[in-house]
DNA sequence: AAATTTCTGATTTACGTACATCAGAAATCG
DNA sequence: CGATTTCTGATGTACGTAAATCAGAAATTT
């Protein structure tokens, strides 16, 4: 069996009424007793039963989330797996709030995340858009102690605990390899969309892009990137333009949301022009597009996943406990049409 | 709050004995007064708090994991995830046991298994060798209410709980969607090296990379099979042994272990053969393999994932609770040298 | 040295559930 | 109808920790 508290008591010489104090860091122990104290645990082992204190404590984790409104599927997705995790809430002691903000707005967000300040909670998860304003009110929350982890796109420079998403610079690599080689050896343009390049994950997404398509794979020329917004009729415009413009254009990288548009601009050339096409996030629509062959490969971070895992880990920071990290790691799917789940 | 016991005993009329002899499925309780309570539980919507439960009770999770032995990085990468779990047992009330027994041994494998029967176990993890003995080793557990999860390679028609693993079809198509893509229009031969035809993972594996080569692309043959018996020393003489035999050979897939043989071979006639070359599961060796351009994709499951899911589940069907089906889908990963974690 | 302040110990209750014991009520049997 | 047998209620203890209260000891101040 494992030590208990009462096991520290009597290492340690103390009563438990000590032992309490000193494992809470509550006053009114004096120095010499307190490392007293702290030999004792280390010197037994003991680790603290969480579950036993949480039932103790009738301890509850107040977590809020924030999300970007927008009709896209990804973020309707998102949404949902939050929403999700709020049926478990009495399975899991959470209690969640969601809070919704325009897209790429940093006031509405600054606005919402400063007035979390002085609220008792567990955490809060946000999907950063990345400007010093941002990070300043991030940093503002860490300096109160309370435990930020953003979601699916990061924060440069802030002091948030924790990002539960891809990596980005890898994402678009890897897409760039696999367009380059299912391109084979063939020579042309290459059109990328993209929502906005305030987001860092878009950003990222597209420097890891460009470095390996130039690096190798000379023979593909990169066209200016469209911003589409992650809105679906903004993006099937522009992609449309873009194809009726050149007709060297032979692949086509999607980094962001709003695919819904580009899969009928692509359908609307087919079966005329030969297309070879990578997009991220599997939703409704890009998988049927990824089965009637519109697409070649999706690569997608799993919504689902990254929302417990943000979870867990503001539960585990809240409670000064380590994470197995490996476990926390999101990972970079990668769907051909055979793999889809 | 939550309801408790409490409120069910309040809410029937009955007094907390029997609402506890109730939930327990204890004797000494009439019909219509279980009827009563049971309504009763249902109506203000009582659950089990689990943590509360396992405290009282001193709930601790003996369980058994079953791995094969042999020197193939995979198989020790697994070893040592369930060591690592072990780590954790007193954080997750879990005691791991673990049976070591020759790998595609049917009868070492059910002797394991029968030894097990009467042991009050929380659960039991194999990787099962597809045999019709097996199944029925593992059915005998079952019976005995003793919870059975199979790790990375299932078992045909048995009464398992779970199964821990990848979608061995969906991982051989997607190799074999990836070679083809990867090879463009070329005409040529295709060798595959697997373990051993004896268990269901490396089956599942041929039969959809088959099924998607003669489909799509007709273009490339498959030659025999070898069987390597995920050993590599005799992974490199056969492979060596092809490549010489036929300079038609322009792909490779190795769908089991012993990998480092493979790519000894591999390299051995490299720079003079073009070959494109896709293996399962990574290690130190088709880690700095698929970095050096041997190898051009790797697939792979994470044994880490595998085996803290299988634990995850194994508790909660000793639990007789349900599982987040989503988060214990072990997903297919598809390794270029640009995403590698 | 007395008075005060600061520590420390002992004890108790609570969290939600499990489980055991014992007494009394209800049902069943002879 | 009394004697069993079968149910049910009341009560208490336990799991490991948190947190509160109160009394007494030690240290500090005056």
């Amino acid at each position: 069996m494992r030590p208990t508290v009462h096991d520290i008591a009597a290492a340690a010489g103390v009563s438990l009424a000590t032992v309490d104090r000193v494992l809470n860091q509550r006053p009114g122990v004096r120095l010499v007793t307190r490392e007293k104290v702290e030999a004792a645990i280390n010197e037994i082992g003991y680790i603290r039963d969480v579950a036993a204190a949480n039932l103790a404590k009738g301890r509850v984790y107040p977590i809020v989330f924030i999300l970007p409104t927008g009709d896209n599927s990804f973020m309707h997705g998102l949404r949902s797996e939050v929403h999700q995790a709020t049926l478990r809430s009495s399975f899991e002691r959470t209690e969640i709030r969601i809070l919704e903000v325009p897209p790429f707005d940093v006031s509405a967000l600054v606005a919402a995340l400063d007035a979390l300040q002085g609220q008792d909670l567990a955490g809060v998860a946000l999907v950063a858009t990345d400007a010093p304003e941002v990070r300043a009110a991030v940093d503002r929350l860490v300096s109160e102690r309370i435990p930020v982890v953003t979601l699916v796109s990061d924060l440069t420079d802030s002091t948030r605990h924790h990002y539960a998403g891809i990596d980005n610079i890898a994402a678009g690599r890897t897409a760039a390899r696999l367009l380059g080689r299912f391109l084979g050896g063939q020579e042309g343009d290459i059109t990328v969309l993209a929502g906005s390049m305030l987001v860092r994950d878009h950003r990222e997404r597209l420097e890891g892009f460009s470095a390996v398509m130039a690096a190798e794979f000379p023979k593909l020329r990169l066209l200016p990137v469209l911003e589409g917004r992650d809105d679906p009729e903004r993006a099937r415009s522009l992609v449309s333009k873009a194809l009726s413009g050149s007709t060297k254009i032979i692949g086509v990288y999607s980094l962001g949301a709003g695919n819904r548009g580009l899969i009928a601009a692509v359908k609307a050339v087919r079966p005329e022009r030969e297309l070879t096409v990578v997009v991220h996030e599997l939703t409704q629509h890009t998988r049927a597009a990824l089965m009637d062959g519109t697409i070649d490969a999706v690569l997608n971070q799993d919504a689902g996943h990254e929302v417990r895992s943000a979870i867990r880990v503001m539960k585990a920071k809240a409670d000064g406990q380590g994470v197995i990290a490996d476990q926390e790691r999101i990972r970079l799917d990668i769907f051909l049409k055979d793999n889809l789940p």
